[in-house]
DNA sequence: ATTTTCTTTGACCTTGTTTGACTTTGACTT
DNA sequence: AAGTCAAAGTCAAACAAGGTCAAAGAAAAT
């Protein structure tokens, strides 16, 4: 699949130059062989603020977009996240927050897989999906208040 | 019979790949002849985490579903508690399981803190006290096949 | 014989990807 | 300042998967 393969491309880029990128959508959908409207595509769904990544750009002549992987702390981060969490949560939200704990080594995998079962729709199914969010939100700030206690 | 049939070759795909396996159900359902339906009932009847297997899947382009057999030995134990709890469960007695499961060393120190933060009243404090003990469970339970699956 | 459980099928749903037409913005000329 | 051109942005349509569910059929249990 192309847009693995352009995120992936992308990732090793970052790698190579420190966690900060810049590139030209024109000329590298030109060198793959796809439409420019790809490599937005590919960064809008994979290089997501959720994932940790900060996205700015520049139109016009010689403009381009620049990619930065942000680093933080591990408290930080769980802090960060305390923070981001609204009121109300879903699923695919709550699972992008632990991914990107995990790939931070905040959380083991089985801590993963542990908090990602807990805010599963599954655990949740007994309640009317209009509260779920709300409870789903709770269990996460628990959660993270209890890995913020120990470290 | 069909399902046996595909089952079966399923299994024999996942010994010569060492337990891990990527298929695309139209494909394969394709080359069987069948309906791609068939793939999901065979794979929802047979290859549950009960038996020991982890499915993953991606829909959409080059999308497709994995299947990981684990060997199951250390997770007889899980399975026990899993068994044990009821359709209902209050704090006490589900943090009583966990400090059992932790002095079991079925579980890590964190792992202990973040399940028991999940199933705090804390945590479940947005609901009326007559369904907590009824999520509470739904988590617990989804928590311990989330463990049986790793390990 | 009847009920229950398992299998098969197909229609419809949701999610993710690819493409292209059109819009907006910025830099450089004139 | 106005005009031109070279970017990036936006959006919707087409497409490509997998998911769900219910109904019909087959097998097994009683």
């Amino acid at each position: 699949m192309l847009a693995d393969y352009i995120a992936q491309m992308i990732e090793e880029m970052l790698n190579e130059s420190d966690g900060i990128l810049e590139l030209q959508r024109n000329e590298m959908a030109n060198r793959l062989g796809c439409v420019p409207s790809q490599i937005s595509y590919v960064i809008a769904s994979r290089f997501t603020p959720e994932r940790g990544y900060v996205i700015e750009s520049r139109r016009g002549g010689g403009g381009c977009i620049r990619i930065i992987r942000k680093q933080l702390s591990q408290n930080e981060y769980l802090m960060h996240f305390f923070c981001a969490i609204g009121d109300c949560i879903d699923e695919r939200e709550a699972v992008a927050y632990l991914k990107n704990l995990l790939g931070n080594d905040c959380i083991t995998e089985r801590e993963f897989l542990l908090a990602a079962a807990a805010v599963s729709s599954a655990s949740l199914s007994a309640l009317p999906p209009s509260v779920r969010g709300t409870v789903r939100a709770d269990l996460f700030k628990q959660m993270i208040l209890s890995l913020m206690k120990n470290r």
